[in-house]
DNA sequence: GTGAAAGCGCTAACAT
DNA sequence: ATGTTAGCGCTTTCAC
């Protein structure tokens, strides 16, 4: 292995100062032509980089993102975290990833383990336990450090900060009057996430499309479950087609679509013919199902996108300027496919 | 915002020296117990964290991994990561992740820009351009600059380095093997990734597992492609049930078992009673579709770590140590489950 | 135009 | 037991 370049071998063997090289390498108008062309040739020969953490050092800012995902295995996540990567490299920022496997334990060791310079801000969205149990010190202690937070679909009210999220409440709203439309009578709710504060928003929204149109609220028709595990044992014994007359169905996340979609036609039903199916989803299989399922989507790589930008817009925001925290609403978009009646 | 907490700063408001709070705060026996307590104490009170990239630039050592995806839309490749993030956080270690989007430009520009202390070493599978190009020098460069890289799934043979791989070899013929013991007679099967090596692998052990049972090879039931579109494109016409007497479809990756699935419900045939078919998967969904789907399972997570805990354990080798490269093997695993018949 | 020197925050060898 | 000093690699101010 060849010795890792430094300014000061550059300089020693260049007979020069270090100063100078630093100099001639930034291109500054202090330097001699060429001096210049004479350093920079050597340190592209030497294959000279400078060293990031004493620039990190130096600058006090490590142009690091800390990225906290509760659940990898949800494709949503993934596909924000794909949109925050792309964001953040385009404008030079690394990304460090942390999973809190929605565990506020996990999730306060990251913030931890980040806080301290590896990182200069958080993209974060805010674990299943935290949620539970109202516990956002951490995040505000972040805050109070000077390491901004934005935080993503999963938010606190509680903690001020930058947010990015989906029109939940309204998206929930559009799809069960789609349902309705295509003549839908007896649309039942599922979630497999009632104690997420989406999970509220969805189910709200549900309700709300419901007495817009005049339609009776029925609570044999809804099944609110806290994990997918729940939702699919409760699942064949809440849907009684005949019984409930259910002809519709909307489900509040992309497994909860699943379940339904694959316990509807184990018991012999066909979809859309008997029952439709309308599901909140980003994974790649909902066009991949059989018949294919009509989805509210959520744009994960707008809203990773939208969080970086935002997060990197605070960070190189200049010291005096007084950035109002903002809250951006990215729109979701209802694609039919097989899973519903065209209009 | 209060001004981050120094040495300098605890030293000054204590009135003691810097080295003397620094040796104290890491309990060196140098300094006496009441001064180690009351500069503890007050460390904690000013909420004191080392700044991380300070250590990082005396240590030359920055606790961080570069890991390097293909593509995080492939689920295989996500719970590699969640398996490296695991094992990596427990030792320490923080996690950069970069998406090279199968570019083998975006490879070398992600590299480039972690390779300046920024990490300690890279964990990486290999761009599918990457592959087709053989250009390898980015990743010899790496190695000669003193960057390990540990390779996963996808590796070159042209580079010393240590490897994890799945038996892609002989998991193809036990899956093969399976297919024929459950009566198949006429086996198809189906490739998205011919392009990659192991995509050549498992195509191999197809061939192979035929001639040991003294199966003729035909052709015919053989549709290699390079994209999951060119496989959705082709295979319906491929799949000549009637005349080619198919009965069994092995699918060398995720998406093309899904492809089939798809097909051969949609052209009206049943699973398994008509078609058996196993796949190469590791997503969610296998288990979910309706039938769920027999498969090989690759076990991301097991690799992932494994991934981890050698590169770690390489970053900690003394610095005379010679550790040799190794090429470690995780085993697959046949999932039975409603795809193929109970033997 | 070039170089010397200070300093980012920390550790550690070397005084005292 | 405590302090002084040097130095990690870099940028930047200030002298020459």
């Amino acid at each position: 292995m060849r010795p890792k370049a430094t300014l000061k071998q550059i300089a020693k063997e260049l007979g020069v100062s270090v100063s100078t090289v630093s100099k001639a390498l930034s291109n500054s108008p202090e330097i001699s032509e060429p001096t210049k062309i004479k350093v920079q040739e050597f340190a592209k020969l030497k294959n000279y980089k400078p060293n990031n953490i004493a620039v990190n050092l130096k600058s006090k800012r490590s142009k690091t993102i800390g990225v906290i995902i509760p659940n990898i295995l949800n494709p949503f996540f993934v596909k924000v975290f794909s949109g925050i990567e792309k964001a953040a490299n385009a404008r030079g920022y690394n990304v460090i990833t942390c999973i809190s496997n929605e565990s506020l334990k996990k999730e306060i060791t990251a913030m931890d383990m980040l806080s301290n310079g590896t990182i200069d801000g958080f993209i974060l969205s805010v674990a299943d336990e935290t949620q539970k149990e109202h516990e956002f010190k951490h995040f505000k202690d972040a805050i109070a450090d000077d390491i901004p937070i934005v935080m993503f679909d999963r938010i606190s009210e509680d903690v001020n900060c930058d947010k990015v999220i989906v029109d939940d409440f309204d998206s929930a709203v559009n799809a069960v009057n789609h349902l309705i439309k295509t003549g839908c009578k007896n649309i039942a709710l599922i979630s497999n996430i009632d104690n997420l504060s989406v999970g509220q928003l969805r189910a709200e929204g549900y309700l709300e499309a419901l007495k817009a149109n005049g339609v009776a609220i029925n609570e044999d028709l809804i099944l609110r479950c806290e994990s997918t595990e729940e939702l699919d044992e409760k699942f064949p014994a809440f849907f009684d087609i005949k019984g409930k007359k259910i002809d519709g169905v909307f489900a509040l996340e992309e497994s909860a679509s699943v379940t339904a979609h694959k316990a509807v036609l184990k018991a012999g039903f066909r979809i859309p013919e008997d029952v439709q199916l309308i599901g909140f989803a980003d994974g790649v299989w909902s066009r991949r199902l059989t018949p294919s399922l009509s989805t509210v989507s959520q744009h994960g790589p707008e809203i990773g996108e939208a969080a970086a930008e935002t997060l990197i817009n605070r960070l190189e925001s200049k010291e005096g300027e007084e950035l109002p925290y903002e809250t951006k609403v990215i729109k979701t978009e209802l694609r039919q496919r097989d899973s519903t009646k065209k209009l």
